[in-house]
Formats: C-alpha cells, sequence, structure tokens
DNA sequence: AAGCGTGCCGAACAACGTTCGGGATCTCTC
DNA sequence: GAGAGATCCCGAACGTTGTTCGGCACGCTT
C-alpha cells in the first residue's frame, strides 16, 4: 500500500474522466455515470471509492441559489493586519471563517495580507458586518471593500497539463 | 401555479434542512436524506424536486483535490479596463472564464474593475498566463496579483435571517 | 358543516448499489 | 520464454433504493 501522503498512484485517463462527470452532476447514479463512461458499474464503483481514498474527490456539494439563502449582495474584503505574526494570521482567519457571511478566507501576498469573500442579506448588512466586526477586531489596519456587480464561474475544473 | 420567476413559494424549515444537508453531502442516498429529517423518503424526494424546480438548487458538484488536478497555485489578480464600456466589460468576462486556469470572474466595484481567480501548476505558469494571455488584451490598462498562501472556505452556507 | 386544496405517508415494482468469484492482461523472475 | 504473481476489469446475484401512485388527514373557504 501507499501512505497517507499525496497520491501515489497517478491519475490515469479513466480516472480524469469520473471526476470530471461528477464535477458536473454529483448525483447522478453509479450506472449512469458507469454507462457514460462505458466500463462496468462494479469498476466504476471501485474507481471512486479509490478516489475518494485517495484524497482526490473530496466531498460533494449542492449549490444553492444565494437569494433563496438570502444572500444578494456579495462582495471581496481586503484587510491589513497589524502586527503580521503567525498568531494574528492565524487566529484571525480561525474566528472570521467562523462568521455566517464570510463565505472563504485568503492570505496573500501583496499590499494587502487577507481577501475575504463575504456575502449578506443586503448592503446595510454588509456595511454592519463591516463595522461591528470586521474593524471591530484590534488586529485590524485597515480594509477596504469591492461589491460584485457581476460574476461569472466554474464548476467543473480540467486537469491541467504536467509539463 | 407560479411563473419563472423568483421563488414564490418561500422556503419553510423543512426545505432549509434538505439544503443543508445536501451542502453537506450531495451523493447520499434519498432514504438517508429522509432519515435523517425524519420525514418518509416519498415526502423527501417531491421537496428535493421542487427545490431544483424552483432554481434553490442548482446543481451537484464534487469537491477535487486541486493538485489532482495540477494546479498548486492561486491567485487573485485584479485588473483595470479602458474603455470601460459595457461591450468590454462584458466579451472581457466571457473570454476569461474560458480560459483553463480561470475559476471565476467578478465585477467589482473599486479602484480596479475586475477581480479574477485562477489557479495553475506553478509560479512559472501563472506568469505565463499573466504575460501571454492577461496582459496580451488590449483592454488592460493595469494588473495587480495577489498570490494565495493560505485559505479556508465554507462548503455549506447557512439561510441568513431575513431582517 | 361540507367541500376543496395541500402535503404527507406507505406499499409496490422497477432500478440501482455492492459484493464476489473469475478471467484477461501485463510484469517480473528464473 | 514459461510460469507465478499482481492488477484490473467484468458479470451475476442479492439486498437496498428510487419512484410512482392512491389515499388519508389537516386546514381554509364558503
Amino acid at each position: 500500500m501507499f501512505g497517507t501522503l499525496a497520491m501515489v498512484p497517478t491519475m490515469d485517463e479513466l480516472d480524469s474522466a469520473i471526476v470530471q462527470e461528477l464535477q458536473r452532476d454529483a448525483r447522478q447514479t453509479n450506472r449512469d455515470l458507469a454507462r457514460h463512461l462505458g466500463i462496468a458499474p462494479s469498476t466504476c464503483l471501485e474507481r471512486v471509492r479509490l478516489l475518494r481514498a485517495r484524497g482526490v474527490i473530496r466531498g460533494y456539494h449542492a449549490e444553492i441559489d444565494p437569494a433563496a439563502l438570502n444572500r444578494r449582495v456579495e462582495a471581496f474584503i481586503s484587510t491589513r493586519l497589524r502586527p503580521l505574526k503567525r498568531e494574528v494570521i492565524d487566529s484571525f482567519k480561525a474566528a472570521l471563517i467562523k462568521l455566517p457571511e464570510v463565505m472563504a478566507v485568503y492570505v496573500v501576498a501583496g499590499d494587502e495580507d487577507f481577501l475575504v469573500h463575504v456575502t449578506a442579506q443586503d448592503l446595510d448588512h454588509l456595511h454592519a458586518f463591516l463595522i461591528d466586526r470586521l474593524s471591530q477586531r484590534r488586529e485590524v489596519l485597515t480594509f477596504r471593500s469591492q461589491i460584485v456587480y457581476q460574476s461569472a464561474q466554474k464548476r467543473a475544473y480540467e486537469q491541467l497539463p504536467e509539463a
């Protein structure tokens, strides 16, 4: 066997095709998946199981209309932190990701230290979030908001060539 | 019946619970889902079907380890465009989202006009992307890269309170 | 109080998930 | 170059699930 560290068995074409299909529709039956790929259901099942075990497939998630969750305003918030110490970064990240409005937190290189992806009910709630939650924190030196007007995103990523 | 416009029937608690569960694990069986919520499978199936039909549930997607797709470097690229006309914005957005390295494109308010979420094999490929694909375009006035060092993200979003 | 609409349930059958034994192919080893 | 071993895939079979449908109960309307 191979250890717990990064995929010893590399992805072959069948694996790629399975991953592609499951990114497109994670709720299709194993039989449909197998049919689509031209292999036996039992083979397909085993492949999928291995992909999960190897950590290539991390989970399956429903994509939900943000409006149905009362999230009609979306923004990216860039922040600068002081002092920029490891403990400060870690605790800031951990605290932010727990807040319901926060969808993702990125520690980045550049003028600013953090990029925070946020959704809220409306502009008022976004503002309240910034004032009451973010600028309240002592480590926040400055922050800057980028409201999202439009967006486009992919739901399935192809495998990039090795070289 | 209700028209095709935004959800006439509002989400009740059961709908919220279903949505929550399917965000957590989109590939569980309908029976498991029903068991978890304490309702009959037939009821559960009908609810899920309606949520899809109403557009609340948009799809089901597998979450894949980026490294398995040869995407080991992640960045946000902010760009300024000129002239900032509707046609320029639309065509830039459409062109970018087609590129394999681009995961998402956001049209934002602020100093910069676009925020582009990108993943590439490594720093060299990211650089090549910036030079060959992005700055090649005539409408790009300036751009700025924020490499992602760390990140944390949610896979399931709760419904925010109405008020 | 009767009638109607809505939402949920349970039974039933077709379809599916999952296991397992076996066969084909490939790779070492001698 | 023949045999042993490992690997991968398949198909059959059985338990489980998906999906449909008729009916019941509850709440609203008139």
